[in-house]
DNA sequence: CTGTTAGCGCGTTCAT
DNA sequence: ATGAACGCGCTAACAG
């Protein structure tokens, strides 16, 4: 178990005192001899010496450590936004620490108190399904923390915050069905108190405004995330007798959903009824008939997460709170092809 | 920005030492007044005092931290097993860290070293693609520090090895296709120089031995893991002129891409050609028709993962080297279903 | 240009 | 039962 070297080994080694190692390790300092310094980083990389970055912490309280808090990491939306926020970072020299709430707001306050006390020098946060309470949150970024919130948000937060332009893109969703001819257009929604959800609500009601289609608020419904839930929705509309024109989903696990139970009592999509998912994943691809859905590009979310967090953390405390939006894709495939037409939105 | 209350602060606070207060929080302690150390209790409740982890790391080496490094998490096989590593590590008290590798071995190699000068207590490692050279690995396992690794693992490594039972449950899915009346198949495999593979494509060749199907070494097709490189493999192979009797493949993804050609240019499965894939995936029940599959328990994988990293921690550096296999199941859908029979086995 | 010293927060002897 | 003093590895203020 051979020891790891510090400063002390290669001050000892040389000769030298401990405080002329350290400055000639650390490239800020000029009032050094270079030969010495030469001497030094020699020495440190012949006796493999590698900084304690524990040591470092507790003295200068800065660690390059960036802490991300994501409710769960069981679908692909989340990975691949870490996995971009990742790679970005990393160029930046920071390395990136993830933690999952499970959707469950007391881990998701132990895991802010743990990284805050691990002195992670920024963090990334999405909130929890459940998360009602932000005093915590709001108490970190008062201690003068850089925190940037994304896609589950509160905007109580005085941080700021990324997030999908969900009412934009909603309308655009909604009107897409509208200009492919589809009527009496029933729209799922996510679990209602979530911030999207509402906001894909009124981009919803607002296309229909637009084109002056009558509906009413039984065309609005409330399901879950998962396929069986979407399944489950669409069971119930139909066991009513109720046959929508077109359903749009909040997201492309319930629109699955919906399209399975469609198939099993032999409706015909796109020709009978138009289809229509959000947040694109994989499955858009795969199942039959290809899921219409609306992308959101992760990289960009990323991108601008980690412009935030960076600004955050170099203009020390002058944060822009404040909400960036961010614009994704229209991907028309075959769930809702009626005409040929209708150019692809971006 | 309030300051964080240290143990100093609460000494001053009941005009006594740091020394008595550290002892008093600290349950290990019996040569204290009960009195004081219920004082010095309340007194750092009220005072919102929590320890930091960082000095007590730099103190005694100990973090209650677990370090988790997998080569990506785009895909849902890690982070279910991830999440149900930090679902079980949380209730020992522990923390868990993850970083991704992005299949990069320099990647690996920085997220290894910046775990280890963090101090994790331990090790939970997934290999890259192309990782070959283990020897910093086995350096920092020689170091003391207690590693598990599990999925894509390298027989050198000295540490326990959690994988799952390739061989014997691609030998039973081979058998399966063989059972209801599939010849001339053709296996798919991921890329060779992973040992998964050789295992995999081992267990193949055992079931077509049992039931002396004969076969050329033509019949095995080293593929990606991607949807695009299976169908990319099934296209070269139809393009040759060859339809074969079923395709085995080694992952989900590759089946998929393999199922896509098929259909596009009107093979009926299973009537003409049967399909099944290995570790399965949420797109199992998507894709139609339904894959048939081998399901990889990640619940059990990161039970045997945590017991032998816990194992490791504690009985300081006994660890048991060797493979544990986990089992699976077949899950049986339409993509194999000729006859009625054969059981779901498990 | 270099060395001495103090201190980050904590746990741990060793006196008292 | 309590407290003074030291060290973990590092940086920074201050002498020299």
């Amino acid at each position: 178990m051979e020891k790891h070297v510090t400063i002390k080994d290669i001050a000892k080694e040389l000769n030298t005192s401990v405080s002329t190692v350290s400055k000639a390790l650390n490239e800020k300092y000029f009032d050094i001899n270079p030969e010495t310094r030469q001497r030094v980083l020699k020495a440190a990389r012949e006796m493999g010496y590698r900084p304690n970055p524990i040591a470092r912490k507790l003295q200068q309280g800065r660690s390059y450590n960036i802490g991300v808090i994501v409710p769960e990491f069981l679908d692909t939306f989340f990975p691949e936004v870490i996995f971009n926020i990742q790679k970005r970072l990393i160029k930046e020299g920071y390395q990136v620490v993830v933690m999952s709430s499970d959707e469950s707001f007391e881990t998701e306050l132990e895991n802010l108190k743990t990284l805050e006390d691990n002195m992670v020098d920024g963090l990334i946060i999405s909130l929890t399904r459940e998360t009602k309470n932000i005093d915590y949150i709001n108490k970190i970024i008062d201690r003068g923390m850089p925190v940037v919130l994304f896609n589950r948000v509160n905007p109580s937060i005085r941080s700021p915050k990324v997030i999908f332009d969900d009412f934009k893109w909603s309308h655009f969703a909604t009107e897409h069905l509208i200009l492919q001819g589809y009527r009496n257009i029933y729209h799922f929604s996510l679990p209602y108190h979530l911030a999207m959800s509402q906001k894909r609500i009124q981009g919803f009601k607002s296309a229909l405004k637009k084109y002056r289609i009558p509906f009413t608020e039984e065309h609005i419904i409330e399901t879950g995330i998962s396929i069986e839930e979407g399944q489950e929705a669409m069971k119930r509309l139909l066991d009513r007798d109720i046959v929508p024109g077109a359903v749009f989903a909040a997201g492309d696990k319930v629109a699955i959903g919906a399209i399975k139970e469609l198939k099993r009592r032999g409706y015909k999509i796109p020709d009978q009824i138009g289809v229509m998912g959000f947040t694109e994943s994989a499955l858009a691809e795969i199942i039959e008939p290809n899921l219409t859905s609306v992308n959101q590009p992760t990289d960009k979310i990323a991108d601008k997460i980690v412009e935030l967090l960076l600004d955050s953390i170099n203009d020390n405390g002058k944060a822009k709170i404040g909400e960036f939006l961010i614009g994704g894709t229209l991907n028309v495939r075959e769930s809702s092809r009626v005409m040929a037409s209708d150019p692809k939105r971006t």
